[in-house]
Parts: structure tokens; C-alpha cells; sequence
DNA sequence: GCGACAG
DNA sequence: ATCTTGTCGC
């Protein structure tokens, strides 16, 4: 009794969601709209999946909010339910924002900043999850993706020398949609990009000051990861 | 027709 | 993303 989606539905679908793409991806600011040092909170969001009882496809967003200076936690919320978009590259936000934005709501403590799992403007056209999300947050956002995702089929990216820091930037038509950050010596790194208001260069150096020693994926994001595994097996028993 | 493909 | 044990390595 799984609802069955074909191609046709899909192309359709698409169609419908590049042009929302087109018309919000002109409006994204890739300035701080902030200092970096009136930040105090950072949220991390993520999603995590599985098949209910009837194969229906769930899922679990949950957003974590730590101290930017302890990374210390200072709240964790989640929301679950029914998930109706399939995934199509090039169009995360239409499948997980509707329960992204419910989470927000539970928030009680505003972040001063999201971190997306996934891209920003490192999309082809600069609408990734972060910035998708962006219009419909009052703060500013980025992604960090930990795979790189080829906004242009054409462009790779190159590997940054192996030093904790050091980064490579993901140009495209003389333009620097993201970057190619090392946030452990001899790891793979991470894919940066803004989201919205904020900088590169800035999103690169929260990135950098909110990972340790425990992983190469920045804090909110792993915790927010991590977090999503133990909803799934509560959520999973109880239905 | 074939490959590419964030999560 | 998810299905999955042991195993190599710091």
C-alpha cells in the first residue's frame, strides 16, 4: 500500500521546485550579517530515516543547540513524522524542511546560527538546504556536507593539502560557490557553503572552532546526527 | 543509452 | 540515508 512515485510525478515535481529554486536563489547575501564575536549559541540540525509498519517512509529531525565558546549542550528537541518527497539531488529542502520547521518551533532558546548537514549555495542553482532554509529562519545559516556534491558536472574539487585548516575553494564560472575545508589532519574534509548572511570565510571558522578531537564533523552537527539515531530506536518501538 | 547522485 | 561484523589502527 506504499504510494507509488514515477518519473512522470517526479519530472513534474521538479519543475514546480526549480522554479521556487530560481526565484529565492537571487536573493541570498553572502555578507555577515553579524559580528562573530556577539555569537553565543549554535543549533545543528538533522534528519535520519526509516520504513514504518505499512513501508510508509519516516523520519526524525533533530536540532541541538549548544554553547558556541563550551560546546556544551543546551538543548535538544525533535519531531518525527511522515515523509512525502523522495529524494531527488538537487532538492533536499522540499523533502526534510517541513520537518525542520516544526522542530524550530519547539525551540526555546533561539540559536544564534544553524548548521545544515548538506549544502548552501554549493548547489547549482545556490539553493541547497541551508539557504533554502535561511527564508524561513531570522538567522544566519550554513552547511557543511560530508561528501562533495558536484554543483556543476563538469567541476571537481581539489584535495586540500593534509593539515587540520587547510582548505581549497570549489570555483565555478570564476565564482567560489564553496569549499573543500580539513578539519583534521590527515581526514577527509568537509564541503562548506553559506547558507544565507553570513560569509565563507566565516562559516569556515566556526566550522573550525566547533570541531575537536572526537571528530572531523563539526560538534552541532555530529551531535545532532548522533542524536537522531537514539529518536529513531525510541520512536521505532513505540509504534 | 550511460553515468552521476547533498541526505 | 539504510542494510551490517569484524577488524585495522591511533
Amino acid at each position: 500500500m506504499s504510494e507509488e512515485i514515477n518519473t512522470e510525478d517526479m519530472e513534474q515535481m521538479q519543475e514546480k521546485f526549480r522554479a521556487v529554486q530560481e526565484e529565492l536563489g537571487g536573493k541570498i547575501s553572502r555578507t555577515d550579517s553579524f559580528d562573530i564575536n556577539s555569537i553565543k549559541t549554535v543549533a545543528g540540525i538533522d534528519l535520519t530515516y526509516w520504513k514504518d509498519e505499512n513501508d510508509k517512509e519516516q523520519a526524525v529531525c533533530c536540532i541541538v543547540v549548544i554553547d558556541y565558546k563550551t560546546h556544551e549542550v543546551i538543548e535538544k528537541k525533535h519531531f518525527g513524522g511522515k515523509i512525502d518527497v523522495p529524494y531527488m539531488p538537487g532538492f533536499l529542502a522540499f523533502r526534510e524542511l517541513p520537518l525542520i520547521l516544526e522542530t524550530v518551533k519547539l525551540l526555546e532558546n533561539i540559536p544564534d546560527i544553524y548548521v545544515f548537514d548538506g549544502n548552501g549555495y554549493l548547489h547549482p542553482r545556490h539553493m541547497g538546504i541551508a539557504s533554502h532554509a535561511s527564508f524561513y529562519l531570522e538567522r544566519p545559516t550554513f552547511g557543511i556536507a560530508k561528501t562533495y556534491f558536484r554543483a556543476d558536472k563538469k567541476t571537481d574539487y581539489t584535495e586540500p593539502s593534509p593539515e587540520s585548516g587547510s582548505f581549497t575553494d570549489i570555483v565555478i564560472g570564476g565564482e567560489v560557490y564553496g569549499r573543500a575545508l580539513r578539519t583534521h589532519t590527515g581526514v577527509r574534509p568537509v564541503f562548506v557553503s553559506v547558507g544565507n548572511n553570513i560569509s565563507l570565510d566565516t562559516a569556515c571558522n566556526i566550522a573550525l572552532d566547533l570541531t575537536d578531537k572526537e571528530s572531523h564533523i563539526p560538534i552541532p552537527t555530529r551531535l545532532a546526527d548522533l542524536e537522531t539515531h537514539v529518536m529513531r530506536e525510541k520512536l521505532r518501538s513505540q509504534n
